[in-house]
DNA sequence: CATAGGGTTATTG
DNA sequence: CAATAACCCTATG
């Protein structure tokens, strides 16, 4: 087992991000990234992440197919966009879409870093993403987390954390809510 | 065609 | 700067 660091550690995430996972060579590419790293490490430290992202989602949502990833690649190398100064022409909010790599090292750089610390987590862990883009993604993310409980188990007692779930955004759907508080029935 | 999903921008603490 | 809300676009039924 080699000893990783967290200087190697931040490289690995680098290459990790920088080449897609279409490519077969990904992992010499990455060891050639990471200083004293053979692509067999590479491959067991990402074996680590994966199994370690996989502990995190288990028990909160369900594990999709993803023993491959079998990402379209239609050519969109830059992810960043942001900073065009020759915008001669109004140019659209693309909104470009997470990857997977992207979402695991976002759920690892939040069990790294604890939820809050988006200016950590893009500094060092999802690098190709801004603190923002990673904050945004964050409250998606946790937004989708209760929703899919709160459908899975629909009521329960464990519901009761610490503070009343407020409730603040309604959306149309007229099943129960928990514990009979409030009960938003609209007709059409 | 309506709505849920997903991303960015704006507002507030 | 982070948390939240609003806005907007796209995919999907």
């Amino acid at each position: 087992m080699s000893t990783w660091t967290r200087d190697d550690d931040k490289l690995f995430e680098h290459g990790l991000v920088l080449y897609p996972e279409n490519i077969a060579d990904r992992w010499q590419l990455i060891a050639d990234h990471v200083p004293g790293k053979t692509p067999d490490d590479i491959m067991a430290h990402y074996d680590d992440l994966v199994h370690d992202v996989f502990e995190i989602d288990s028990g909160r949502i369900e594990p999709p197919s993803y023993t491959d990833d079998p990402v379209e690649l239609e050519g969109d190398c830059q992810i960043s966009f942001g900073s065009n100064k020759k915008n001669n022409e109004i140019e659209r909010k693309k909104g470009t879409p997470w990857t997977e790599e992207e979402h695991r090292l976002f759920l690892i750089g939040l069990e790294k870093y604890g939820k809050g610390d988006w200016r950590s987590i893009s500094r060092n862990v999802v690098i190709s993403r801004t603190p923002t883009q990673v904050a945004s993604h964050a409250q998606k993310y946790f937004i989708r987390q209760q929703a899919m409980k709160k459908e899975r188990k629909r009521s329960s007692i464990h519901d009761i954390t610490t503070a009343v779930d407020t409730k603040p955004v309604p959306p149309q759907s007229s099943f129960q809510n928990q514990r009979g508080s409030q009960n938003f029935n609209f007709t059409v």
